[in-house]
DNA sequence: ATTGTCGCCTGAGTGC
DNA sequence: TGCACTCAGGCGACAA
């Protein structure tokens, strides 16, 4: 699925390809994809028509592309996405797209003037956890730039409640650690909750988890300073190095955004390897489940806290 | 206000 | 072969 990782190479990759197309055309083929929307899929392609992608910004797992009109202007509103578990968006030329019909196409802009020469952008989504919308920008309180990538000090009023993410150059982390330590709650909680910070899934929690040595139900309050920026240092590292994985195989025309980057069949310590050896003292790698999901942990490295709370 | 639970959704995998 | 069931999980909605 993707990661903050993936999404930001999907970033990159649209910054690059699609940033001064204009939108000729939407094709919605699943109402479904463009919930979350005033109007509806109608209003959706309405509001979409005519205007130009002004380039492509970042927070977390969502990103968006701010929406400009033909005389240049601080951009009001955004084509915001999130890829959920299974999108996919997919920078197309004709020739491509006509041989092969997705079966789980649920979106098409038509492009015209695109950098790349594409024609459409797809977004593809087998499981439909993921949505595309348009979107309000809202000032960010702190003046600074909405995210990643991003010129504005402005985010999509949907993503306005979500921090900011560790690769964010503008995340303040003595305020983060403090945010975390005031929690009353477990660790990997408060990783995985988007308003402390935004982009840390289930997998890179375990990860980061692994390497900073620290159980996941290992309640925040109890936590001194270093070992919370034990954590997010590891968090951030796990997430650098996937990125640097991730964003090596690129074809000019094909965003690609799957579960498969190599990253995930190769450096993982922890998380999907139950009863495998830790990759550090060889003990076999245990399952628990938390908030009905799985947490991966090495007993030996990562001990249960007494007082921990799941 | 903060914390925790539920359910959306589809296809792969499993057991009978 | 086919059917019922489980599992994966980000995150908004809602409850406590």
């Amino acid at each position: 699925m993707p990661e903050l990782p993936e999404v930001e190479t999907v970033r990159d990759g649209l910054d690059r390809l699609v940033t001064g197309a204009v939108v000729r055309d939407v094709e919605v083929f699943r109402d479904y994809s463009v919930r979350r929307h005033d109007g509806g899929p109608a209003g959706f392609a309405d509001q979409l028509r005519g205007r130009r992608l002004a380039g492509a910004a970042r927070r977390g797992k969502y990103l968006w592309l701010p929406l400009a009109d033909a005389a240049p202007a601080d951009p009001a509103a955004a084509l915001l996405a999130h890829l959920g578990m299974s999108g996919q968006l997919l920078v197309r030329d004709p020739a491509v797209a006509g041989e092969w019909a997705h079966p789980h196409l649920r979106v098409r802009l038509h492009l015209l003037d695109a950098p790349s020469g594409a024609h459409y952008l797809d977004f593809v989504d087998q499981r439909t956890f993921g949505h595309l919308s348009v979107a309000d920008l809202v000032p960010t309180p702190d003046g600074a730039p909405g995210g990643f990538g991003s010129p504005l000090a402005a985010v999509p009023e949907p993503v306005a409640h979500i921090g900011r993410d560790l690769l964010d150059p503008a995340l303040d982390r003595d305020v983060l650690v403090e945010r975390v330590r005031r929690r009353r709650t477990g660790i990997k909680r408060a990783l995985l909750d988007q308003t402390v910070t935004s982009g840390v899934g289930n997998i890179y929690a375990d990860e980061a988890l692994w390497r900073a040595r620290v159980h996941f139900a290992r309640a925040t309050d109890t936590m001194t300073r270093p070992v919370v920026h034990r954590v997010l240092d590891a968090a951030t590292e796990v997430m650098t190095e996937a990125l640097v994985q991730g964003g090596t195989s690129f074809d000019a025309l094909y965003v690609n955004v799957n579960g498969e980057s190599g990253y995930f069949s190769r450096s993982l310590a922890v998380y999907g390897r139950l009863g495998e050896a830790c990759p550090r003292c060889a003990t076999p790698v245990r399952r628990d489940e938390f908030m009905n999901r799985s947490s991966f942990t090495c007993p030996r490295c990562q001990p249960r806290p007494r007082n921990g709370r799941w």
